[in-house]
RNA sequence: CGCGGGGUGGAGCAGUUGGCAGCUCGUCGGGCUCAUAACCCGAAGGUCGUAAGUUCGAGUCUUACCCCCGCAACCA
């Protein structure tokens, strides 16, 4: 078969109770970008991304508009796609939870866990809401009222089926001992374990039977089954498991990073461990907690009229630069601000100004001085050209060291250092004093070429975040996309001869009106 | 005494194992003219939340306190 070494990457599946927002998209783009890097490194890269459709919220949020379930969720899981289409997601897979093929190895696997004695029927005591019929904890009741209507709530019992998690709970503090990177960022292992591991664990309510939109528990239909059993498998039975053909997922699991927002941490870092390792099955490698868009009134909220959704961006400022400043905005464990302002900055700073002028300047030159072809036969080199070529070297090696670690947000400011050094270098070797003077010419070569070159593997480097823009970059300069890539990246010898480049640049992103942009995107967050 | 995170020049943030306080944007001054009024250089601006402690030396470690945000077993 191949050689290739397997990077198999997952988003969460999403919950489709309303509008995807920023977050979501953010999450997407965020592994979209890991898979287009180790792509690049030489992976075979498996993306899958989904819907978590089930549930007592979908369902009450469809009989409002007089919808049955599955009609519902059949119209977000378009959206989510038509999305994630418009975003250039290159995902490998999509799965539903109410996907036969997800519906019956979910059977499947409770089944096993039943015949192994992981299961048993026990009873779930909470604080229910009637006209929300939802339950509560007693800490999640606000002033012992209900936290979402504010009306009065019962406490009630009901008979449910539980996962023994305490069985397993030896075993999950061992495997942190040996896997102490198992989730990153530090802070929010530590989180889940002075919380939940160290205080011990509670067996974990996997039925209901208030509500039917769910996965009937195999040996008893009057019970479904609730959230987790449920949706934390996608990342197994997507692959085949529990079906007829394996294949991929005797290839692709374990998981080499399941990325997944902050809040939902905990269950990917306890229940998820346990479950596989109930299964028997190898665990996965790494968890990746991403932090959260946070807005400056605090989190982002229809009520408050603060939410900003993907659309609006991609549909004014294009796909890569809202790609672009979400990568770079959000750090790698803390909460990161968006603000109008910053959002407008930043695309006239890194994007129109750094990078999108480095392009159009460099073609200018080239056209201007060397009839629009890259010198490639250098003889002459200036004295700048070495120092340029050792910093491009250091660049690179940073930019692949932040990559591996999957802090993005550094990868990118690492790639910006290297197109700032670039506008240095010409600043340094003034071309245009070069051009004056027919004895330097072939100075004057040697920085056009080092120009293109620079650019080339600028392209190259930021093509995880903007691959658009990378492709356009190439394209201006005629150069071949099997000529620019991860392979070459340190090459000086790609560019091949009597290229010739586009006669007049067309600007990468064209600068904004600052003031007229952020009340626009303003408006767009109010809704109007 | 529930838990976690944060409080660093005007704004947003970096600061790895303690070793002269950095980055981006903005402001001011200068340079350049290839380029999208872009690019390059320089400057101003901080008692690193408060108080005490450890140390030759603390943004970095310890303790106490103040303030902000989030979580609290169904919100990316």
């Amino acid at each position: 078969m191949e050689n290739k070494k397997k990077f198999y990457i997952t988003t969460p599946i999403y919950y489709p109770s309303g509008k995807f927002h920023i977050g979501t998209a953010y999450c997407t783009t965020l592994v979209d970008c890991i898979k287009r890097y180790k792509g690049a490194r030489g992976y075979d890269a498996y993306m899958l991304t989904g819907l978590d459709e089930h549930g007592q919220k979908i369902q009450t949020v469809a009989e409002k508009q007089e919808k049955n379930p599955q009609e519902y969720v059949d119209g977000m899981a378009k959206k989510a796609i038509d999305l994630w289409k418009l975003m250039d997601i290159k995902y490998d897979d999509f799965i539903r939870t109410t996907d036969v093929r997800h519906v019956n190895a979910v059977k499947k696997i409770v089944q096993k866990y039943l015949d192994n004695g992981d299961i048993y029927k026990g009873e779930y005591e909470g604080w229910y809401c009637m006209p929300c019929e939802n339950y509560f904890t007693e800490t999640q009741l606000v002033d012992g009222k209900c936290p979402d209507c504010g009306r009065e709530v019962k406490l009630m019992k009901e008979e449910s089926y539980f996962f023994n998690m305490k069985k397993y709970e030896n075993w999950l503090k061992d495997f942190y001992k040996e896997n102490p990177d198992f989730i990153v960022p530090e802070s929010r292992k530590n989180e889940i374990f002075k919380n939940f591991i160290d205080p011990g664990l509670e067996d974990l309510c996997i039925s209901r039977s208030t509500f039917d939109w769910g996965i009937e528990m195999p040996n008893d239909p009057k019970h479904v089954l609730y959230v987790w059993l449920d949706a934390l498998t996608n990342y197994i039975t997507a692959l085949g498991y529990g079906s007829d053909d394996e294949t991929l997922f005797n290839k692709y699991w374990p998981a080499d990073l399941h990325v997944v927002g902050k809040e939902i941490i905990r269950f990917h870092g306890i229940y998820w461990p346990i479950f596989i390792h109930a299964l028997g099955l190898e665990l996965p490698k790494k968890l990746y907690a991403h932090s959260w868009i946070v807005m400056k009134d605090g989190k982002m909220s229809k009520s408050v009229g603060n939410v900003i959704y993907p659309e609006a961006l991609i549909e004014r400022y294009g796909l890569d630069a809202t790609k672009y400043y979400l990568l770079r905005l959000m750090s790698f464990a803390q909460d990161s601000m968006f603000t109008p302002e910053d959002f407008v900055e930043r695309y006239n700073a890194d994007l129109a100004n750094d990078l999108g002028n480095l392009l159009n300047r460099t073609i200018g030159m080239i056209n201007k001085y060397c009839g629009g072809i890259i010198p490639t036969n250098i003889k002459a080199e200036t004295e700048y050209d070495t120092a340029l070529r050792t910093f491009a070297n250091e660049q690179i090696t940073k930019v692949e060291e932040e990559m591996d670690s999957y802090h993005i947000s550094n990868a990118i400011q690492e790639v910006w250092k290297y197109i700032a050094r670039v506008n240095k270098y010409i600043d340094e070797t003034a071309p245009w004093v070069l051009a004056k003077d027919e004895s330097s010419y072939e100075k004057l070569e040697s920085v056009m070429f080092n120009l293109a070159e620079a650019l080339r593997k600028i392209a190259i480097m930021a093509s995880p975040f903007i691959p658009n823009s990378s492709k356009e970059i190439l394209k201006q300069l005629s150069i071949n996309e099997n000529d620019a890539n991860w392979d070459n990246l340190r090459d000086y010898n790609t560019i091949k001869q009597n290229t010739k480049i586009v006669e007049k640049g067309t600007p990468l992103f064209v600068r904004l009106d600052k003031e007229e942009e952020i009340e626009y995107i303003k408006s767009q967050m109010q809704g109007k």
